[in-house]
DNA sequence: CGATTATTGATGCAGTTGCATCTATGTAGA
DNA sequence: TCTACATAGATGCAACTGCATCAATAATCG
Protein backbone atom coordinates (compact mmCIF):
# COMPACT_ATOMS: atom_id res chain seq x y z
CA UNK A 1 0.00 0.00 0.00
CA UNK A 2 3.00 2.23 0.91
CA UNK A 3 4.63 3.38 -2.40
CA UNK A 4 8.04 4.39 -1.11
CA UNK A 5 8.28 7.71 -2.61
CA UNK A 6 12.29 8.23 -1.86
CA UNK A 7 14.76 6.47 -0.45
CA UNK A 8 16.89 6.52 1.98
CA UNK A 9 19.46 9.26 2.64
CA UNK A 10 22.31 6.02 2.98
CA UNK A 11 21.08 4.47 -0.69
CA UNK A 12 21.13 7.84 -2.18
CA UNK A 13 24.98 8.33 -1.00
CA UNK A 14 25.96 4.79 -1.79
CA UNK A 15 24.14 5.47 -5.37
CA UNK A 16 26.07 8.93 -5.83
CA UNK A 17 29.42 7.20 -4.95
CA UNK A 18 28.97 4.76 -7.43
CA UNK A 19 27.88 6.72 -10.31
CA UNK A 20 30.93 9.27 -9.90
CA UNK A 21 33.54 6.70 -8.80
CA UNK A 22 33.27 4.77 -12.04
CA UNK A 23 32.33 7.87 -13.96
CA UNK A 24 36.21 8.74 -12.52
CA UNK A 25 37.64 5.80 -12.80
CA UNK A 26 36.50 5.14 -16.23
CA UNK A 27 38.20 8.40 -17.51
CA UNK A 28 40.98 8.25 -15.81
CA UNK A 29 41.72 4.90 -17.85
CA UNK A 30 40.49 6.11 -21.21
CA UNK A 31 42.89 9.08 -20.51
CA UNK A 32 45.76 6.13 -19.80
CA UNK A 33 44.83 4.60 -22.84
CA UNK A 34 45.24 7.20 -24.95
CA UNK A 35 48.12 8.32 -23.65
CA UNK A 36 49.38 5.53 -24.92
CA UNK A 37 47.83 5.69 -28.38
CA UNK A 38 45.52 2.72 -27.34
CA UNK A 39 42.15 2.11 -28.20
CA UNK A 40 39.61 2.64 -25.53
CA UNK A 41 38.28 0.18 -23.03
CA UNK A 42 35.01 -1.16 -25.23
CA UNK A 43 37.79 -2.47 -27.49
CA UNK A 44 39.37 -4.76 -24.47
CA UNK A 45 35.91 -5.67 -23.48
CA UNK A 46 35.60 -7.54 -26.61
CA UNK A 47 39.17 -8.58 -27.09
CA UNK A 48 39.31 -9.96 -23.73
CA UNK A 49 36.08 -12.19 -24.27
CA UNK A 50 37.28 -13.64 -27.90
CA UNK A 51 40.80 -14.36 -26.54
CA UNK A 52 39.20 -16.20 -23.90
CA UNK A 53 37.08 -18.21 -26.28
CA UNK A 54 40.64 -19.06 -28.14
CA UNK A 55 40.44 -20.34 -31.84
CA UNK A 56 36.61 -21.24 -32.09
CA UNK A 57 35.91 -17.56 -31.50
CA UNK A 58 32.49 -16.54 -30.46
CA UNK A 59 29.27 -15.58 -32.15
CA UNK A 60 28.56 -11.48 -31.95
CA UNK A 61 25.34 -11.97 -30.06
CA UNK A 62 27.40 -14.51 -27.53
CA UNK A 63 29.60 -11.15 -27.39
CA UNK A 64 26.35 -9.84 -26.56
CA UNK A 65 25.31 -11.73 -24.07
CA UNK A 66 28.98 -11.46 -21.78
CA UNK A 67 29.05 -7.79 -22.32
CA UNK A 68 27.01 -5.19 -21.96
CA UNK A 69 26.86 -3.73 -25.32
CA UNK A 70 23.60 -3.55 -27.47
CA UNK A 71 23.47 -5.61 -30.73
CA UNK A 72 24.31 -2.84 -32.87
CA UNK A 73 27.29 -1.40 -31.20
CA UNK A 74 28.34 -4.59 -31.63
CA UNK A 75 28.26 -4.76 -35.14
CA UNK A 76 29.92 -1.67 -35.72
CA UNK A 77 32.43 -2.35 -33.18
CA UNK A 78 33.65 -5.26 -34.85
CA UNK A 79 33.98 -3.52 -38.14
CA UNK A 80 36.22 -1.19 -36.43
CA UNK A 81 38.39 -4.04 -35.22
CA UNK A 82 37.94 -6.07 -38.05
CA UNK A 83 39.32 -2.67 -40.56
CA UNK A 84 41.97 -2.26 -37.89
CA UNK A 85 42.88 -6.56 -38.16
CA UNK A 86 42.61 -7.04 -34.69
CA UNK A 87 39.40 -9.90 -35.38
CA UNK A 88 38.63 -11.93 -38.27
CA UNK A 89 35.11 -12.31 -39.51
CA UNK A 90 34.59 -16.16 -40.31
CA UNK A 91 31.49 -18.13 -41.57
CA UNK A 92 29.70 -20.27 -39.54
CA UNK A 93 29.02 -23.88 -41.10
CA UNK A 94 25.56 -24.69 -40.03
CA UNK A 95 24.07 -21.19 -40.09
CA UNK A 96 24.37 -19.09 -43.44
CA UNK A 97 23.11 -15.81 -41.02
CA UNK A 98 25.40 -15.75 -38.75
CA UNK A 99 29.04 -15.38 -38.14
CA UNK A 100 32.03 -16.27 -35.78
CA UNK A 101 34.33 -13.99 -34.60
CA UNK A 102 38.05 -15.03 -34.10
CA UNK A 103 40.31 -12.83 -32.37
CA UNK A 104 44.00 -12.37 -34.49
CA UNK A 105 47.48 -12.62 -33.76
CA UNK A 106 47.85 -8.94 -34.00
CA UNK A 107 44.77 -8.23 -31.65
CA UNK A 108 46.38 -10.56 -29.03
CA UNK A 109 48.89 -8.14 -29.02
CA UNK A 110 47.20 -5.47 -28.91
CA UNK A 111 44.89 -6.40 -25.79
CA UNK A 112 48.10 -7.23 -24.12
CA UNK A 113 49.74 -4.06 -24.77
CA UNK A 114 46.03 -2.63 -23.42
CA UNK A 115 46.26 -4.68 -20.30
CA UNK A 116 49.62 -3.09 -19.68
CA UNK A 117 48.33 0.32 -18.92
CA UNK A 118 44.54 -1.11 -18.11
CA UNK A 119 45.84 -3.26 -15.64
CA UNK A 120 48.12 -0.76 -13.94
CA UNK A 121 45.09 1.47 -13.62
CA UNK A 122 42.79 -0.99 -11.91
CA UNK A 123 46.19 -1.49 -9.32
CA UNK A 124 46.58 2.20 -8.98
CA UNK A 125 43.10 3.61 -8.55
CA UNK A 126 41.49 0.18 -6.71
CA UNK A 127 44.23 -2.40 -5.53
CA UNK A 128 46.24 0.14 -4.50
CA UNK A 129 43.64 1.98 -2.20
CA UNK A 130 41.60 -1.02 -0.23
CA UNK A 131 42.96 -4.20 1.24
CA UNK A 132 42.49 -7.19 0.37
CA UNK A 133 39.34 -7.76 2.74
CA UNK A 134 37.64 -4.75 1.57
CA UNK A 135 38.53 -5.38 -2.15
CA UNK A 136 36.52 -8.91 -1.41
CA UNK A 137 33.76 -6.92 0.82
CA UNK A 138 33.23 -4.26 -2.00
CA UNK A 139 32.73 -7.54 -4.70
CA UNK A 140 30.56 -8.98 -2.93
CA UNK A 141 27.88 -6.26 -1.78
CA UNK A 142 27.95 -4.91 -5.53
CA UNK A 143 27.32 -8.36 -6.57
CA UNK A 144 24.32 -8.25 -5.03
CA UNK A 145 23.01 -5.26 -7.02
CA UNK A 146 24.16 -6.95 -10.09
CA UNK A 147 21.56 -8.65 -12.30
CA UNK A 148 21.80 -11.48 -12.03
CA UNK A 149 22.69 -11.28 -8.83
CA UNK A 150 26.15 -13.02 -7.38
CA UNK A 151 26.49 -14.36 -4.48
CA UNK A 152 30.78 -14.96 -4.59
CA UNK B 1 62.11 -1.07 -8.12
CA UNK B 2 59.37 -3.68 -8.40
CA UNK B 3 56.94 -2.94 -11.22
CA UNK B 4 53.47 -4.84 -10.17
CA UNK B 5 52.77 -5.67 -13.81
CA UNK B 6 48.94 -6.70 -12.63
CA UNK B 7 46.69 -6.10 -10.02
CA UNK B 8 45.43 -9.04 -7.38
CA UNK B 9 42.46 -10.80 -7.98
CA UNK B 10 40.37 -9.19 -5.67
CA UNK B 11 41.02 -5.72 -6.95
CA UNK B 12 40.32 -7.06 -10.89
CA UNK B 13 37.04 -8.64 -9.23
CA UNK B 14 36.36 -5.67 -7.39
CA UNK B 15 36.56 -3.33 -10.58
CA UNK B 16 34.88 -5.54 -13.10
CA UNK B 17 32.19 -5.66 -10.51
CA UNK B 18 32.37 -2.24 -10.40
CA UNK B 19 32.07 -1.62 -13.86
CA UNK B 20 29.23 -4.13 -14.88
CA UNK B 21 27.03 -2.56 -11.79
CA UNK B 22 26.94 1.02 -12.71
CA UNK B 23 26.72 0.48 -16.36
CA UNK B 24 23.71 -1.63 -16.00
CA UNK B 25 22.39 0.67 -13.14
CA UNK B 26 22.50 3.75 -15.77
CA UNK B 27 21.07 1.37 -18.22
CA UNK B 28 18.08 0.90 -16.17
CA UNK B 29 17.57 4.07 -14.83
CA UNK B 30 17.96 5.78 -18.34
CA UNK B 31 15.57 3.06 -19.63
CA UNK B 32 12.69 4.28 -16.70
CA UNK B 33 13.14 8.08 -17.48
CA UNK B 34 12.48 7.10 -21.15
CA UNK B 35 9.77 5.32 -20.52
CA UNK B 36 8.39 8.11 -18.26
CA UNK B 37 9.18 10.10 -21.64
CA UNK B 38 11.82 12.01 -19.55
CA UNK B 39 15.08 13.47 -20.09
CA UNK B 40 18.37 11.50 -19.64
CA UNK B 41 19.73 11.38 -15.83
CA UNK B 42 22.36 14.24 -17.26
CA UNK B 43 19.75 16.48 -17.29
CA UNK B 44 19.43 15.46 -13.46
CA UNK B 45 22.57 16.10 -12.42
CA UNK B 46 22.77 19.69 -13.23
CA UNK B 47 19.00 20.50 -12.50
CA UNK B 48 19.78 19.33 -9.34
CA UNK B 49 22.74 21.08 -8.92
CA UNK B 50 20.99 24.53 -9.72
CA UNK B 51 18.07 23.56 -7.73
CA UNK B 52 20.39 23.29 -4.58
CA UNK B 53 22.06 26.51 -5.84
CA UNK B 54 18.82 28.44 -5.72
CA UNK B 55 18.19 31.92 -6.91
CA UNK B 56 21.41 32.62 -7.24
CA UNK B 57 22.07 30.17 -9.75
CA UNK B 58 25.54 28.83 -10.40
CA UNK B 59 28.20 29.77 -12.99
CA UNK B 60 28.83 26.91 -15.40
CA UNK B 61 32.43 26.74 -14.64
CA UNK B 62 30.98 25.90 -11.03
CA UNK B 63 28.53 23.15 -12.63
CA UNK B 64 31.88 21.48 -14.17
CA UNK B 65 33.50 21.32 -10.99
CA UNK B 66 30.43 20.02 -9.14
CA UNK B 67 29.41 17.64 -11.91
CA UNK B 68 32.16 15.22 -13.96
CA UNK B 69 31.09 16.69 -17.80
CA UNK B 70 33.84 18.63 -19.70
CA UNK B 71 33.37 22.11 -21.06
CA UNK B 72 31.80 21.69 -23.90
CA UNK B 73 29.74 18.59 -22.53
CA UNK B 74 28.23 21.23 -20.22
CA UNK B 75 27.72 24.08 -23.01
CA UNK B 76 25.77 22.14 -24.75
CA UNK B 77 23.78 20.88 -22.45
CA UNK B 78 22.75 24.21 -21.15
CA UNK B 79 22.06 25.74 -24.38
CA UNK B 80 19.47 22.32 -24.78
CA UNK B 81 18.32 23.23 -21.22
CA UNK B 82 17.58 26.41 -22.18
CA UNK B 83 16.07 25.85 -25.55
CA UNK B 84 13.49 23.66 -23.08
CA UNK B 85 13.00 26.21 -20.68
CA UNK B 86 14.08 24.84 -18.39
CA UNK B 87 16.93 27.26 -17.29
CA UNK B 88 17.86 30.65 -17.79
CA UNK B 89 21.15 32.34 -18.80
CA UNK B 90 21.94 35.86 -17.08
CA UNK B 91 24.45 37.83 -17.80
CA UNK B 92 27.14 38.66 -14.91
CA UNK B 93 27.58 41.97 -13.88
CA UNK B 94 31.52 41.87 -12.81
CA UNK B 95 32.19 39.33 -15.50
CA UNK B 96 31.48 40.19 -19.02
CA UNK B 97 32.43 36.47 -20.30
CA UNK B 98 30.83 34.67 -17.79
CA UNK B 99 26.73 34.17 -17.52
CA UNK B 100 24.94 32.77 -14.38
CA UNK B 101 22.64 29.96 -14.75
CA UNK B 102 19.46 29.74 -13.01
CA UNK B 103 16.86 26.58 -12.91
CA UNK B 104 13.12 28.24 -13.83
CA UNK B 105 9.82 27.20 -12.62
CA UNK B 106 9.52 24.44 -15.24
CA UNK B 107 12.94 23.29 -14.74
CA UNK B 108 12.08 22.10 -10.96
CA UNK B 109 9.02 20.56 -12.26
CA UNK B 110 11.02 18.75 -14.39
CA UNK B 111 13.59 18.04 -11.58
CA UNK B 112 10.62 17.01 -9.53
CA UNK B 113 9.41 14.52 -12.06
CA UNK B 114 12.59 13.10 -12.76
CA UNK B 115 12.83 12.32 -9.37
CA UNK B 116 9.66 10.28 -8.71
CA UNK B 117 11.68 7.47 -11.19
CA UNK B 118 14.93 7.88 -10.54
CA UNK B 119 14.32 8.05 -6.52
CA UNK B 120 12.38 4.85 -7.39
CA UNK B 121 14.91 3.44 -9.29
CA UNK B 122 17.64 4.01 -6.48
CA UNK B 123 15.57 2.35 -4.15
CA UNK B 124 14.42 -0.41 -6.84
CA UNK B 125 17.79 -1.19 -7.51
CA UNK B 126 20.25 -0.63 -4.42
CA UNK B 127 17.80 0.65 -1.33
CA UNK B 128 16.00 -2.64 -1.71
CA UNK B 129 19.26 -4.74 -2.27
CA UNK B 130 21.18 -3.98 1.04
CA UNK B 131 20.72 -2.95 4.65
CA UNK B 132 21.10 0.27 5.69
CA UNK B 133 25.01 -1.07 7.28
CA UNK B 134 25.69 -2.74 3.85
CA UNK B 135 24.91 0.45 2.29
CA UNK B 136 27.18 2.54 4.51
CA UNK B 137 30.23 0.28 4.13
CA UNK B 138 29.77 0.69 0.04
CA UNK B 139 29.99 4.24 0.90
CA UNK B 140 32.69 4.52 2.53
CA UNK B 141 34.87 1.74 0.73
CA UNK B 142 33.59 3.71 -2.61
CA UNK B 143 34.29 7.00 -1.06
CA UNK B 144 37.83 5.95 -0.92
CA UNK B 145 38.08 5.61 -4.00
CA UNK B 146 37.00 8.57 -4.96
CA UNK B 147 39.39 11.41 -6.67
CA UNK B 148 40.15 12.88 -3.70
CA UNK B 149 38.85 10.30 -1.21
CA UNK B 150 36.15 10.99 0.79
CA UNK B 151 36.58 9.53 4.75
CA UNK B 152 32.39 10.08 5.74
C1' DC C 1 5.70 -28.39 -48.64
C1' DG C 2 4.42 -23.48 -47.96
C1' DA C 3 3.34 -19.66 -45.08
C1' DT C 4 4.30 -17.37 -40.87
C1' DT C 5 7.27 -16.07 -37.32
C1' DA C 6 11.82 -15.70 -34.98
C1' DT C 7 16.72 -14.86 -35.03
C1' DT C 8 21.13 -12.91 -36.72
C1' DG C 9 23.43 -9.15 -38.03
C1' DA C 10 23.76 -4.59 -40.74
C1' DT C 11 22.53 0.24 -41.58
C1' DG C 12 20.24 5.13 -42.46
C1' DC C 13 19.40 8.87 -39.75
C1' DA C 14 19.31 12.02 -36.01
C1' DG C 15 21.31 13.28 -31.75
C1' DT C 16 25.52 13.38 -28.75
C1' DT C 17 30.42 13.31 -27.56
C1' DG C 18 35.39 14.32 -27.98
C1' DC C 19 38.82 17.12 -29.81
C1' DA C 20 40.70 21.14 -31.22
C1' DT C 21 40.15 25.69 -31.77
C1' DC C 22 38.02 30.21 -31.59
C1' DT C 23 36.14 34.60 -29.68
C1' DA C 24 35.69 37.60 -25.99
C1' DT C 25 36.84 39.31 -21.74
C1' DG C 26 39.78 39.70 -17.79
C1' DT C 27 44.57 39.90 -15.43
C1' DA C 28 49.42 40.76 -14.91
C1' DG C 29 53.84 42.62 -16.04
C1' DA C 30 57.18 45.69 -18.52
C1' DT D 1 49.37 52.02 -21.34
C1' DC D 2 50.41 48.29 -24.20
C1' DT D 3 51.44 43.58 -24.65
C1' DA D 4 51.31 38.93 -23.25
C1' DC D 5 48.92 35.53 -21.04
C1' DA D 6 44.86 33.35 -18.62
C1' DT D 7 40.01 32.24 -18.18
C1' DA D 8 34.95 31.67 -19.70
C1' DG D 9 32.30 29.77 -22.82
C1' DA D 10 30.96 28.45 -27.81
C1' DT D 11 31.50 25.75 -31.99
C1' DG D 12 33.09 23.11 -36.54
C1' DC D 13 34.10 18.65 -37.50
C1' DA D 14 34.68 13.79 -37.12
C1' DA D 15 33.47 9.79 -34.52
C1' DC D 16 30.18 7.33 -31.87
C1' DT D 17 25.48 6.07 -29.94
C1' DG D 18 20.53 5.09 -29.96
C1' DC D 19 16.60 4.10 -32.50
C1' DA D 20 14.15 2.09 -35.89
C1' DT D 21 14.20 -0.80 -39.54
C1' DC D 22 15.96 -3.86 -43.04
C1' DA D 23 17.65 -8.14 -45.47
C1' DA D 24 18.78 -12.81 -45.04
C1' DT D 25 18.43 -17.12 -43.08
C1' DA D 26 16.37 -20.43 -39.84
C1' DA D 27 12.65 -22.60 -37.24
C1' DT D 28 7.81 -23.66 -36.56
C1' DC D 29 3.37 -25.12 -37.63
C1' DG D 30 -0.70 -26.10 -40.49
Amino acid sequence: MTEKATPSPEAIKAWARLMRVSRQLVESTEDALKKGGLPPLAWYDVLHELAEAGEGGLRPFQLIERTLFAQYNISRLLARLEADGLVEKLPVADDGRGQTIRISTKGRETRRRMWAVYGRSIEELVGAKLSTDELNTVSALLGRLRHPPADD
